[in-house]
DNA sequence: TTGCGTGCAAAGGTTTTGCATGGCA
DNA sequence: TGCCATGCAAAACCTTTGCACGCAA
């Protein structure tokens, strides 16, 4: 994980404070902007965008394009998390991302790997389907 | 499916056609959009989204968000497929989206239904990470 | 004739870039 | 002081919508 040089500034730490304080959930960018706009602490959209790129390229939050209109999610990853059995759940009726912790993960890495010569990254994967609540009310 | 009334113009049977003759290899809306201008036979944004979007509910294509930034993918479904057991397999480094065959699919599905009480669209499934030919070159 | 299809132009939304200014070290 | 960070404005993208006209049935 390369640490690039970073100054200390009120915005950065803010926004990294705002990312750590959701502990795992996931946030869009425009999402934090309306946080800080709230908090009468506006933060420029550029400074948003740029950060979350900088966190995302050195690891500290992940990056996920989920199917829908609102564009990409972002979310602080917590080392000590198992992030190997950290399954993503999307509902394609309430639009939901629910996470699940898995231990089938590995056995789809495992098997992907030896029989389709393709090394998963288990931190991006996201299943699309129904949840329970959205199958009961129909 | 249903069967919304569709009048046949040269537009409907061009795009069309082209998606079933790419026999279940991706597009994006660009590259229809480009394909035909190479023809000499330019259809319109508009309409080529227009169309998307109808087979896509009618469920004669697939739409994938892959991760990325050139946009949704869509996917001819060739009706004799066996959907149930057809992964798909982006790799990070070259963007190369791959089919695979795979049993596990099934399994999967089966462990996401009986213990985390969702049902998972097999359909939309992407799984990403790395693929032989980019382990290979490091 | 009727009503869907077409496509230009323009709008909408997310993300990126240019550039001058501001602020950390 | 030297860089990086910031943020406005504007551009770059992908996608959708309004609207007038074209064309299949």
């Amino acid at each position: 994980m390369k640490r690039s040089s970073n100054y200390n500034t009120k915005q950065r730490e803010a926004i990294l404070g705002y990312i750590i304080s959701l502990s795992g959930a996931h946030v869009t960018a425009a999402q934090i902007t309306e946080h800080f706009a709230k908090e009468s602490v506006p933060i420029g959209r550029t400074t948003i965008y740029r950060h979350l790129d900088k966190l995302t390229r050195n690891g500290a939050v992940r990056r996920y394009t989920t199917d829908g209109i609102s564009g990409a999610c972002y979310q602080y990853i917590n080392n000590s998390e198992n992030c190997d059995t950290h399954l993503h759940l999307k509902c394609e009726s309430c639009g939901e991302l629910k996470h699940a912790e898995c231990e089938m993960l590995r056995q789809i890495k495992r098997h992907v790997s030896d029989q389709h010569s393709f090394e998963v990254n288990p931190l991006k994967i996201v299943l699309y389907g129904k949840c329970e609540e959205c199958l009961n009310s129909v």
